[in-house]
DNA sequence: CACGAGACCTGTTCGC
DNA sequence: TGCGAACAGGTCTCGT
């Protein structure tokens, strides 16, 4: 579900309230519950629940896809996976379905983490590099140049939309972007990295910030998510429009399985 | 090292 | 209407 406009859409709601919910900046956790126990990927449950408490929220921020909420001792992560959500519910609000762990603030409301299919799991570290470490670098970080990007891809024998998808190499793009970057570099999603060459490159990194800036402009795509006002699912240019025409030549939009993930591409601009 | 299959889960949509 | 198959924004592990 969730990809990097989708993650930051939910940081700056958390962190700056929005669409009917507070900022959570500040407030202490009295206490937080667990029921879906998986969900915690560390420490140990009753670590977890001890340890939290009394810590007072600084600031939120986000590596990648994941959530990282800073606390006075330390930082808890969250990872959204397929379908999950962070939400603050007020007091006397009911349990939802698939919430999963809350977090109780002392005055009363809660943040909560919300997850249907339960791939998500939740971090609680005293260094963020525990869980991040291993990420590729920010696809906005401005040292990142065209010519990095492109040494970054001759380093790799491995087909690009595979290769786009991993987030050791770089962090935060998922099915939608890349599908939707690869389209606006007219990049083949099958094309070897190794045989991109250096213009080809330096392009694909600007359509790949492109593509997140345009989600982060929309609140993120809303596929099944509308609640928070994402609409970036109506400026999709190939993925999920498989048969449909090429908004550049018509040609049908092509739909292939790649890495077993569903990849949309025009089999007449992109090679 | 790279790739494919299977696992982890629930819900919705599509075809017959 | 019913029912099974296919599919969904992600990532890990295992075998080849």
């Amino acid at each position: 579900m969730p990809e990097l406009p989708e993650v930051e859409t939910i940081c700056n709601g958390l962190r700056l309230g929005g669409f009917g919910q507070p900022s959570i900046l500040g407030r202490t956790i009295r206490e937080a519950s667990v029921f879906w126990p998986k969900s915690i990927a560390t420490p140990s449950l009753d670590e977890f629940l001890g340890l939290l408490p009394g810590q007072k929220i600084g600031d939120i921020n986000r590596r990648g896809k994941f959530v990282l909420i800073e606390l006075d001792r330390h930082v808890l992560i969250v990872h959204l996976r397929m379908s999950g959500d962070l939400q603050v519910r007020q007091e006397g609000d009911a349990r939802a379905t698939h919430d999963r762990v809350e977090f109780v603030f002392s005055e009363g409301d809660r943040l909560v983490f919300n997850d249907t299919r339960k791939f998500g799991r939740v971090w609680l570290v005293e260094d963020v590099n525990q869980v991040t470490g291993s990420l590729g670098p920010e696809p906005f970080d401005g040292n990142l140049t065209g010519e990095m990007f492109f040494s970054m891809l001759q380093g790799s024998s491995r087909q690009v939309k595979p290769l786009l998808l991993d987030q050791g190499f770089l962090a935060g793009l998922g099915n939608i972007y890349s599908d939707e970057a690869l389209f606006l570099a007219k990049i083949h999603p099958l094309r070897v990295a190794r045989m991109v060459n250096a213009l080809d490159a330096a392009r694909l990194l600007e359509t790949i910030r492109q593509v997140l800036q345009e989600g982060i402009h929309h609140h993120g795509a809303s596929i099944d998510w509308v609640y928070r006002g994402g609409d970036f699912q109506n400026y999709f240019r190939v993925y999920q429009r498989t048969g449909q025409p090429c908004i550049v030549c018509q040609a049908p939009i092509q739909r292939i399985i790649v890495g077993q993930r569903s990849t949309h591409f025009c089999p007449n601009c992109q090679c």
